[in-house]
DNA sequence: GAGTGGTCTAGACCACAAA
DNA sequence: TTGTGGTCTAGACCACTCC
């Protein structure tokens, strides 16, 4: 089963062949693959060579192991669309968030927590909101769970300035969120501006994400502009991979 | 070095310990990390489990191995910004393309290649592109370059109808590329739609982007629309994580 | 208790890079 | 030639799951 003169790296070998079963359907999304010790039977390799076998494949997201019970052909995860509309006044209006409004909309129960302190605006964050690095800065740390699972990291800045004395520094802002009270204040927002990025998750992340190994994150700053072009918010989201997609939309030109 | 009594494991505590000699600046990006065989005398564990936490590493993306040379800390790339506006007509008036108007910008020298094929819709594409399933579609599969290395995959699908008889068939579609001819054709372009995710790459996907261990790509899937709001192009890009970042800006409301 | 994956050892030999 | 990472073996014991 293995060709050792072809100069393919058995775990290689035994990983293309495993993964060649799972696109063909041999084996299916949620089906136990032979357990490591049937494998090192079949393909007549040690069992650390079928380790680096599936391996590989965890690592590429084919396949998750599940300690005690086996290793399973990763099933499709639903994925969550969120589109740029979940920005609109509209959806605030209804006294939601933007991610409690889209959570609704697809029968989730949303839940979230949030962490508020304050802190010295390093370079990275000086030069989104165009402060002065240094300055003193809101910072709203937010953990999102739907049905209890989380499912999105968000860590929102604003300068100081702008939520001194107002709910945005309550754990609870109100209806219509951090947005709607800087609009309230007179702030009104003009346009958004979103960097989309992706990459692997840090140990934290995997584990506060619930992440299976092979799954990268998908990161998001935000940036809320006033009318007249000043930077109020910027917000870094992480959203596991495996879960979501972003969508936008733009007539031309 | 090592704790054995935590219940951490070994590989894990070592690659905690080496990640936060990186994360801490002891060693800089580009710095080599002490061999294996140092490791294993440094931490008084075994190859392998030397092995392992390395591998943790990169599979996290923190570094990377070069056989014969080292495992050195991943150095930051040069992260190219995509945004909207790439797709303008001003830029097509220019005579160039979505990418090359891009790279031009930059002070890469881009190059791409392309191949043209026809081929049934699946399933996917047949909704992308709200025709039948197996309907004839033309496939135009690129691979862009900046400076000699590939950059970005790109495959666009377009109903053949669209497409017969035109420069849309033929390897050069002329000044303006694939959206000039279409527009030409009376298609006039209404709006576009993104739909943005990642995931760990394919095998083959990692030769031809030539990606190191622990990178995702981020997956773009593009849609043209005509201003009737009909269909007119599909075209799913893949792109080194590591490499780019994705900017999208609208108005509020 | 039996079966599963998770960790770890102490070697061996190979392929690649650089002096 | 020496040092590097890459592959592979043949075991061992542990932790978890399920019967």
């Amino acid at each position: 089963m293995v060709d050792k003169t072809s100069g393919v790296p058995a775990f290689r070998q035994v990983a293309a062949d495993l993964r060649g079963r799972i696109v063909s359907g041999e084996y299916a999304p949620g089906d136990r693959l032979p357990s490591e010790r049937e494998l090192v039977e079949h393909y007549h390799v040690s069992r650390p060579t079928i380790r680096d076998a599936v391996n590989l494949l965890r690592s590429e997201g084919v396949v998750v192991a599940e300690h005690g019970k086996g290793v399973f052909v990763r099933p499709p995860n639903t994925i969550h669309r969120l589109a740029r509309s979940r920005l609109s006044r509209a959806a605030r209006a209804e006294n939601k968030g933007a991610f409690l409004a889209d959570a609704a909309a697809k029968g989730f129960t949303p839940s979230s927590s949030v962490k508020v302190r304050f802190e010295a605006a390093d370079e990275r964050v000086a030069e989104y909101l165009r402060i002065e690095p240094g300055a003193e800065v809101t910072v709203r740390d937010r953990v999102m769970r739907a049905n209890g699972l989380v499912v999105q990291l968000a860590v929102s800045r604003l300068p100081r300035e702008l939520t001194r004395g107002t709910p945005s520094e309550e754990v609870d802002t109100g209806s219509g969120g951090v947005y709607a009270r800087l609009e309230e204040a007179g702030h009104v927002i003009g346009h958004y501006a979103e960097h989309v990025g992706a990459r692997m998750p840090t140990p934290e992340e995997t584990s506060a994400l619930q992440l299976g190994q092979g799954t990268p994150v998908i990161t998001v700053t935000r940036v809320a502009y006033r009318d007249d072009g000043t930077p109020l918010e910027m917000n870094d989201m992480v959203l596991p991979a495996d879960r979501y997609e972003l969508s936008y939309e733009w007539a031309a030109e």
